[in-house]
DNA sequence: TTTAAATAGGATATTTTTATCCGAAATACT
DNA sequence: AGTATTTCGGATAAAAATATCCTATTTAAA
């Protein structure tokens, strides 16, 4: 579904989030310790949520990376997985036409129709802020 | 979604099972032409296809590929999804953790619930016959 | 029985994705 | 100013997925 890359993305900026509402700025290698990642990957993929303006570096000694808390209910994953992956997951056929379409459909396009409004909605409506509180809650899990 | 090998797997099945129809066999080469695929890579997809009981294979001269007509609506874009990648589209954890289930969710494993269950039944519930039909009606395309 | 045509399958190559390494730039603190 | 710490970014490496090549085996037909 989502590269290896873009989960990895994910539950950084959770896990981000879940700092940042304490005001603490955390390292790459705390991230990818607490989400189980190679940590000069993830260090990789956040100069890329950076670049897109979804997370927020400090340089410099003291430095690390943080979430404005008053982005934490507008970012929602739609945003971290298009700036990591593309528009693959909402343009892509699903059988890997270049061209698929309503005009031109592959032979499931249209089985997978409600099943890719469904994800779309879904990830245009989960925002970081619940995420984080449920992993704060012990409700769900960033590793293991 | 899928892996490239997974889609070359289920449009070569598509393309075997309207040629099933007319009780004509067709070879790699016909098939890789047909639904825009590498043939070497392709024929390798139809062995596995073939280990897996999906398509029969007649081996020598004047032979090729076929699908029994009688497994045409039995035949579930399920089998060939799991044949080809295994069950990770069913039991992967979206965001990449071994251990993701009921118990000890992923951050998004509620929100994917719903899809996830809408995809298996899908697939599950589609079989290759309606997707033959179709292709022959010229409602829908392998390629291009 | 030989030949031609076709699938089977191992070995290898290429491309993409994932992962690592290292030096440069930035910044707080002494 | 100097130093330690940290992100940035380019170069490289390793692994996985995709793709190709070549030979063996099978089989229908001459």
């Amino acid at each position: 579904m989502f590269s290896k890359a873009c989960e990895y993305g994910i539950k950084a900026s959770i896990f981000i989030a879940i700092n940042s509402y304490k005001g603490k700025l955390v390292s790459p290698k705390e991230i990818a310790n607490e989400i189980d990642s190679p940590q000069a990957f993830t260090a990789k993929i956040l100069q890329d949520l950076v670049r897109n303006n979804i997370i927020n570096s400090v340089k410099g000694a003291h430095g690390g990376f943080e979430i404005r808390k008053e982005d934490l209910t507008s970012i929602k994953l739609s945003h971290i997985v298009t700036a990591i992956d593309g528009d693959r997951i909402y343009n892509g056929c699903g059988l890997g036409l270049n061209t698929c379409s309503e005009d031109h459909p592959c032979p499931v396009h249209e089985k997978f129709k409600s099943i890719r409004e469904n994800l779309k909605y879904m990830l245009e409506h989960t925002n970081l802020e619940e995420l984080a509180l449920d992993i704060k809650s012990g409700t769900s899990f960033l590793k293991v």
